[in-house]
DNA sequence: TAGATTGTTAATCGATTAACAATC
DNA sequence: TAGATTGTTAATCGATTAACAATC
């Protein structure tokens, strides 16, 4: 049940949250965490932090600060990770069978990280059979029956730029409403679709704006 | 000279710009580019595409627009991607090989690509003497050496978190002074130096929040 | 209780949009 | 010239920070 409109500067936040109680969980040193130490480790303003997490409740206790174990879990359900969530992958070249050993990687070591890449489609018949990281690759034509037996909402988009739009049509189509998308291409979705770009291009070719003269 | 500061927001659309303006130019069609059209296939308002071009000075006529060829050439050297920029990569692993080809053959086969990654550092011996696409691998303990050597002025960071605060605290004591960093955490550089995250478990578990209960 | 820290409101800051005179 | 579009200023919008009463 969300009341307000959540900004997109906020949602980005919440996982750097979740990552920063992680540690705190993992060390164990502490069962109580300030936003002051929370903003710290994260980055923000111990203002921003309260702030950020008061959008969702009353999760602090005046006076003494945050139950790291209680926010943990709090974030966890705000951001879905609190049960497995199935992803598909698009485009098993080099990038994308790179990301497929990473994030599966992630998944298996990491009992909290839930987020699973469950299937694997590319167009090129000798990868179809194959398997990376133990997860088959089919073949695009099986998109709309393997959404939707799997149930997925997510998917990653590694195919070239001119394969992408087509990619994302048919994904959409099927039921997808998440998008992670690394072909450097503006892609068209209806408004109930979320994207986010990885540009890994426009972000090397940004930073060249520093070089000092 | 670059008379005020120029906000990150602004940077980050510049090579969004430059890019509709290559596909423009390849396309060949017209020679003249409104803010408006600019605007549309950017993803932006066309007033905020004047604003932006004209903290960097007037490149447009009035009751005509933007020349396509000058402005991408006045856009190519506001980036300093009017010549070759040498880049190193730490950090072999799938991923890095994996953004080697990308970066690599997108340089080869784009002659306005000119960022350029020259040499790969990884601390895996077995490694050591392998080329990929034709670039070298070579241990860290010569980062400082080749980097003066080479010029390198930009890295791209992409060893295992535990790693990644001591490879960056050697590059940047060796001269380098932009980050494109993909391990997990959160780094610390003196102010002079630039990052850019991409820190893809973050992207992908912001874009679950948006999962529909 | 006294000290600490939250949740929240008001103030500030910065970025985007609207509007329009200048001018090609 | 008339129509179009820039460059720029003022208005608006949204996000962050400062401040503090509430309260543990």
């Amino acid at each position: 049940m969300r009341l307000k409109k959540i900004s997109g500067a906020v949602v980005r936040r919440l996982p750097i949250y979740l990552r920063v109680l992680d540690e705190l969980a993992r060390d164990g040193a502490k069962e109580l965490v300030s936003s002051q130490e929370l903003g710290e480790r994260a980055g923000v303003s111990p203002a921003l932090v309260r702030k950020d997490l008061a959008w969702f409740g009353e999760f602090g206790k005046q006076g003494v600060g945050y139950d790291v174990e209680h926010l943990r879990t709090e974030l966890r359900r705000i951001l879905h990770l609190d049960r497995d969530v199935p992803v598909a992958l698009v485009g098993v070249g080099s990038l994308g069978a790179a990301l497929v050993r990473y994030f599966r990687r992630r998944y298996v070591a990491d009992p909290g990280f839930h987020l699973n890449i469950v299937v694997l489609f590319d167009a090129d018949p000798a990868k179809q059979g194959e398997t990376i990281e133990g997860v088959p690759v089919e073949p695009p034509e099986r998109i709309p029956e393997r959404v939707k037996e799997l149930g997925i909402r997510m998917a990653i988009v590694t195919v070239p730029a001119e394969a992408a739009q087509s990619v994302v049509d048919t994904l959409v189509a099927s039921g997808v409403r998440l998008l992670f998308n690394f072909a450097p291409v503006k892609l068209a979705v209806p408004k109930d679709v979320h994207i986010v770009h990885a540009d890994l291009s426009l972000e090397l070719q940004r930073l060249a704006y520093y070089l000092e003269d």
